[in-house]
RNA sequence: GGAGAGAUGCUCGAGUGGCUGAAGAGGCACGCCUGGAAAGCGUGUAUACGUCAAAAGCGUAUCGGGGGUUCGAAUCCCCCUCUCUCCGCCA
């Protein structure tokens, strides 16, 4: 959530963030939070001058017991009495406040970085970059060429799974239901070696390998920002009330929550392989065929906590990194800053990573790389001491790097030749296969 | 799952109702001392919120979390969470 200082300091600017994010009745809401605030200070104040005059006699009250001047203790007991009654209604004014407040700036998504372009939908992100041709500024997603065919991409994944018997998507239905497949043979191998080469580069690239759990608690779903809205979008373990994960940006993230940490240790830098759960609720149709949309799926995260006047470098490391490893699997892709509109709501800046299936007709999203400034460590109370031994908030930013199932449907369907599917040169060493046939 | 013990600051550890945000030790930082270092000596070493234009200062809260008793709670009571020991079960 978007600190209370950005919100009461600098309200014109978050205003028109919010504007350029599409956010309606922004005014109204950062007014909202600053009338609740106010209240919420203003019991405060109240409360502390009360239960600092309440110490006061207790302390006297004290002085009196042992000098035995009984009197003069009860009269003292009887104004404290008065004081009590008082407080207690303020603490429950404040506790309100506060409560709603929290409520509230959990509506308010972060505001856009300048850098971000306007724009309402998908169809204005800008495409930044792209393997295919070089891009000029003004390209956006709306007025993007159509890709030219390589000649040989026939048959979209799902065919190509049953034709080479990789994956078993009726298997899946059976044993769990829709969005589950099941890989076979050389198509769990090469969901293997697409983690194993994704978590090599990782730590070649300086990331330290984390196995966090998969299933969280409640806390750690606020932490990151699942919890309350997404509710519905998580797997539920009702019976100890824990969550399954949707991305392992929740269990890494979390594990600085609560956490003040060095400046000698940022950036901090860490990766993850984990399963992902998905509820997907809501979503069907022709884009969700196959593998494009799982309800469970293979993932390598980057996340990183730094300091603010560095997550920009930061993020273009990540960036960089993302992209080198579309390189090496020589997939078509395009890189899109994503416009106020379309941007998620805790992202400053993102980032989205497409690779081009030519079999599909469509660009598919593998890749998506945020940079959350203090909005999540904020919810998170992740902080930092500074220099000058100041504590104050870090800036967090993730990415996938990369999640499996389009990278496979991608590579499937781009590599389909005459005699088989080639496998990518960077990735025999993890498959110890070079053809699918 | 059953029985018992416990949870205090960066760490160890004292504290069973009254200036205790918390003794003592260690660590760390800075200063003195030294040719340099060690030792020694001195000083400092939580967070959040409020107040203030801001800093300083001051106020309030916080001893696993939540609630209660009391004029007053780290200390007493209740609930929850977690850790450890023993038993059971088990990859």
């Amino acid at each position: 959530m978007l600190t209370l200082k950005l919100i009461t300091e600098e309200t014109e600017r978050v205003i028109k963030g919010l504007e350029k994010k599409h956010f309606p009745e922004a005014k109204i809401a950062v007014e909202k939070a600053i009338d609740i605030d106010k209240q919420r200070r203003d019991a405060q104040t109240k409360l502390d001058a009360i239960l600092a005059e309440s110490k006061k006699y207790a302390a006297q009250i004290g002085q009196l017991m042992k000098a035995g001047e009984k009197e003069k203790a009860e009269a003292a007991k009887a104004e404290v009495a008065k004081l009590k009654s008082v407080a207690a209604e303020l603490e429950t004014i404040k506790q309100n406040a506060e409560n709603k407040l929290t409520v509230h700036l959990c509506t308010i998504p972060n505001i856009p970085y300048d850098e971000v372009p306007d724009g309402i939908s998908a169809e204005d992100n800008v495409v930044v970059k792209s393997s295919l041709r070089e891009c000029k500024p003004g390209d956006t997603v709306g007025n993007w060429d159509t890709v030219p065919s390589n000649g040989n991409a026939k048959l979209p994944h799902w065919d190509l799974a049953k034709k080479y018997n990789l994956i078993d998507f009726d298997l899946g239905v059976k044993i769990t239901g829709a969005g589950f497949p099941v890989y076979i043979g050389k198509g769990a191998q090469l969901q293997r070696a697409l983690i194993n080469f994704f978590l090599a580069e990782a730590n070649k690239a300086g990331y330290t390998e984390i196995m966090p759990p998969t299933v969280v608690n409640q806390a750690s779903g606020y932490g990151t920002g699942q919890l309350p809205d997404k509710e519905g979008q998580m797997y539920h373990c009702e019976v100890d009330d824990l969550y399954l994960i949707p991305t392992a940006e929740v269990p890494v993230t979390n594990i600085y929550r609560d956490v003040i940490l060095d400046e000698k240790d940022l950036p901090v830098k860490n990766c993850a392989y984990t399963q992902c759960f998905r509820r997907e609720a809501g979503s069907y149709g022709k884009d969700v065929r196959g593998l494009n949309r799982l309800h469970e799926f293979s993932k390598i995260e980057i996340v990183r906590i730094d300091k603010p006047e560095h997550s920009k470098e930061s993020h273009k490391e990540m960036l960089n990194h993302v992209e080198g490893l579309l390189k090496k699997l020589e997939l078509p892709y395009r890189i899109l800053r994503l416009c106020g509109g379309d941007q998620s709501f805790t992202s400053a800046i993102c980032y989205d990573f497409e690779v081009y299936s030519e079999a599909q007709g469509r660009w598919l999203e593998v890749s998506s790389v945020s940079n959350f400034d203090t909005y999540q460590a904020n919810r998170l109370k992740c902080r930092y001491r500074n220099a000058d031994k100041k504590v104050q908030l870090c800036h967090t930013l993730n990415g996938s790097a990369l999640a499996l199932p389009r990278i496979v449907a991608a590579i499937l369907e781009d590599n389909q030749t005459e005699e088989g599917i080639k496998i990518p040169a960077a990735l025999v060493p993890y498959t110890g296969f070079d053809m699918i046939k």
